[in-house]
DNA sequence: GCCAACACTATACGATCGTATAGCAAGGGT
DNA sequence: ACCCTTGCTATACGATCGTATAGTGTTGGC
């Protein structure tokens, strides 16, 4: 994969995120990248082109950064060390969410303005994301560490918990005054968060 | 108040929230708005003054509104009532988020670039919601009807399994083919989470 | 009856938008 | 030596951007 290229995907994941696709233009992008408008142009015919391989490139380093932690915590035998697992998952997905919020950022700019796009990124990504969380949250409540209420409602509910966090990082930070991107921060939250649920076992 | 302006603005928050501040301009707002363009410019000097004016209008009918259930709940005696308050208001909350978005999605825009426009959110609207949401958690709290956790995280995840719902909605439409706006799902939802929430009291 | 104030509109300007096309330099096959 | 491909760049085009200014028509005070 050729180094100039894969800055301006970079680049571009982030302007997309932070600006929505409309937002975003092929000079913003080059500037970023540090390249010609016209550099930009030659890789990638046109903003759609431009727009999807960025999100594929998100999408791809997301998935191999948060490894597939279901096996993990289906091996896993003793209760206390299946709730640390669930406990690191959750710091985990924060972690990387906060050094890599591109996903996130792009999933609800183009929730925002449902179109051509958000059918293209749900069924290229997000679908399987759904139906492999669901998974997940049920093994969780078969070995008895999450509660027995519907799996979907709960795995929103999780998500929206720790990426909500993500999302208004920058109001938290003006409001209270603190980073919560730091890892004092995530670990209390995920804290609060397991405490919340470790009752149902 | 002007009826023609306040299209101006209904049509302007909508577009703001969807496409960002770099991505609305204002000939999308005026035909929205089912107006010219220079009657839009006419109102509203320029851009800023736009998005500022769409902001007011939007969160002062948000509070409008959501009315204050602080004083309802810390009146209620019964137990079961002041439960079955908290999740109306959860339920209040939902349903008019659904049918007025854009105070979620301009949070999120502005959030996703933070930016001197951020700053005067913070400072005009969102600083007094972050206190009186805790305020009001710290109230349920004191009343058993929330689990005794840092108040601030239990805002949050709080925030987030309501709004997260919200944002996400259109793929959620998308991958299980349900409308997440409509009662029955808001209903079922809501009863998820008070019922993980319920153990604590 | 006149003029100032006001609500609104028409037109214009430079900048930037996404896109198209022509040109350039280097390398490989023949 | 020749040409064709490949990677990249320079320039250009019409559309739209945010903004400025001049103009129109109505209204109310005097």
């Amino acid at each position: 994969m050729n180094e100039r290229r894969e800055r301006v995907l970079r680049a571009a994941a982030q302007l997309f995120g932070q600006l929505g696709f409309d937002g975003t233009s092929f000079a913003l992008v080059a500037e970023k990248a540090g390249e010609q408008k016209t550099f930009v142009q030659y890789h990638f015919q046109n903003k759609e082109v431009l727009w999807r391989a960025a999100v594929s490139h998100v999408w791809l380093q997301r998935n191999n950064a948060l490894p597939r932690y279901i096996e993990d915590i289906s091996l896993q035998r003793a209760s206390d060390d299946r709730e640390k697992m669930i406990r690191d998952l959750c710091r985990k997905i924060l972690h990387f969410t906060f050094a890599h919020p591109e996903w996130v950022k792009i999933m609800f700019q183009e929730a925002s303005a449902p179109g051509p796009r958000l059918d293209w990124l749900v069924k290229e990504f997000i679908g399987t994301d759904f139906i492999e969380g669901r998974a997940m949250i049920e093994l969780g409540q078969h070995q008895g560490l999450l509660p027995k209420v519907d799996a979907m409602d709960l795995l929103h509910i999780l998500s929206g918990a720790l990426l909500y966090l993500v999302s208004v990082a920058p109001i938290t930070e003006r409001v209270l005054g603190l980073r919560p991107d730091s890892s004092d921060y995530i670990d209390h939250h995920v804290d609060t968060l397991t405490r919340i649920l470790r009752q149902h076992a």
